[in-house]
DNA sequence: AATATATTCGCACTAATGTTCTGAAAACTA
DNA sequence: TAGTTTTCAGAACATTAGTGCGAATATATT
């Protein structure tokens, strides 16, 4: 792309602050003053050669018409990409209940925290859910004490794969390594120090499964 | 918030989609045509409605002088936030060296991968980069094979840390909790199977350090 | 129904803003 | 240096675009 002159840079840099502060692009006056150039045709010049160099768009006729080209935009580094904040919805201790979304009132998450996690990792965000790990009871799954665990509503899952899992009968809710054999589910803990357990398959329930695990050490 | 009249959702919808296609705000009167209004009096009338209410803001005596306020913006969901995306610059495997950014071409990363992360919690991604791990040489830091492990070039670490770390009179790289003990340095790998060793200080170099772990399980 | 309040209309007016033109100055080129 | 191209100045001009206002409707209140 073509080299711009200081006054074209110093225009660009303006315009990409303007619209930053003021979230509408600026007119050529305002690029006048803020850049202290003599005369509006002297911007009005530059801003077609900018444009020609493909830097900005310029709808001529249209007030503030401006807009930064996709190529400036990324130009800036680092990228900005979307992504989709879910829910941190508390938190997992051992072996104790932890908090799942209640019945329907998954849209009504407004008072809960919010973590943000990549876009294409978890796609819309629907049915994902965080919880922070508190213990290191699931310190067998390479899972510590702070850790950010990412969930997502399933009601099955892969063997071997960790999951939230309710026991009907206890009417408990924990998060275990599952498996499916036959008739009966064996559920493992992440801490080797505690035992596996089997279950009649339809006494166990899956809730959800853990796609992704945070940790941040700062 | 105050309830929205029929014609004020629709010319709030309308300004997000102009500007969504545009990057710049409508006019009144492209409100006007937009929304099939027959007055521009009456787009004037409403968007003061709207400011009233919190929707936008407006600038008087500025054409286009529209931008969505930030309520609005957030009660679309899901929530879209800013991520960074950092470079992906290899893989790290046991005792390996691991590719570093090389020299000043830290800007030109545009061959190298990209991952998205929180904008929150990187700030602007300068000196960020990822590193993907092969092998389970990490495991007692409860980092496993198939992790992204994030890292901020750093010239110091506090004790106990994870970082890179340059052995000057090796010239090797490689990843190691850190501890400073004056004169001497100790570096401990993260794998309680392998010794730990210690250094003259200032033969040890720190390059960056790890600030966060993400595991994908999908 | 009567009164108050909110919204809509059209239109004229004015301010904001993009455009154009001519010539000069500055930067390049051969 | 002479010629060519690019950039700059300044001002007049044209269009876009926000504002104001009285009157007409509509909606709500009592």
């Amino acid at each position: 792309m073509k080299k711009l002159s200081d006054k074209q840079e110093t225009i660009l840099s303006f315009i990409e602050e303007f619209i930053d502060e003021h979230d509408y692009p600026p007119s050529i006056r305002d690029i006048q003053n803020g850049c202290a150039i003599s005369s509006t045709s002297v911007v009005s010049y530059n801003l077609d050669r900018l444009k020609e160099s493909g830097y900005l768009n310029r709808h001529s006729e249209v007030s503030r018409g401006l807009s930064l080209s996709n190529q400036r935009e990324s130009a800036l580094s680092p990228v900005s990409i979307d992504t989709v904040a879910v829910p941190l919805l508390g938190t997992i201790a051992a072996g104790s209940p932890f908090p799942m979304p209640e019945n329907d009132t998954w849209s009504d998450l407004s008072g809960s925290e919010l973590v943000d996690l990549p876009q294409a990792i978890i796609g819309t965000g629907d049915g994902i859910y965080a919880l922070k790990v508190r213990g290191d009871s699931m310190i067998d799954a390479l899972i510590s004490d702070g850790d950010l665990v990412i969930m997502e509503q399933a009601s099955s899952v892969r063997n071997g794969q960790m999951a939230a899992v309710r026991i009907k009968s206890d009417n408990t809710t924990t998060l275990k390594h599952f498996y499916s054999e036959g008739p009966r589910t064996r559920l493992e803990p992440a801490n080797s120090q505690m035992q596996a357990m089997t279950f009649k398959s339809d006494d166990v329930e899956v809730l959800s499964r853990v796609i992704a695990v945070w940790r941040y050490l700062g």
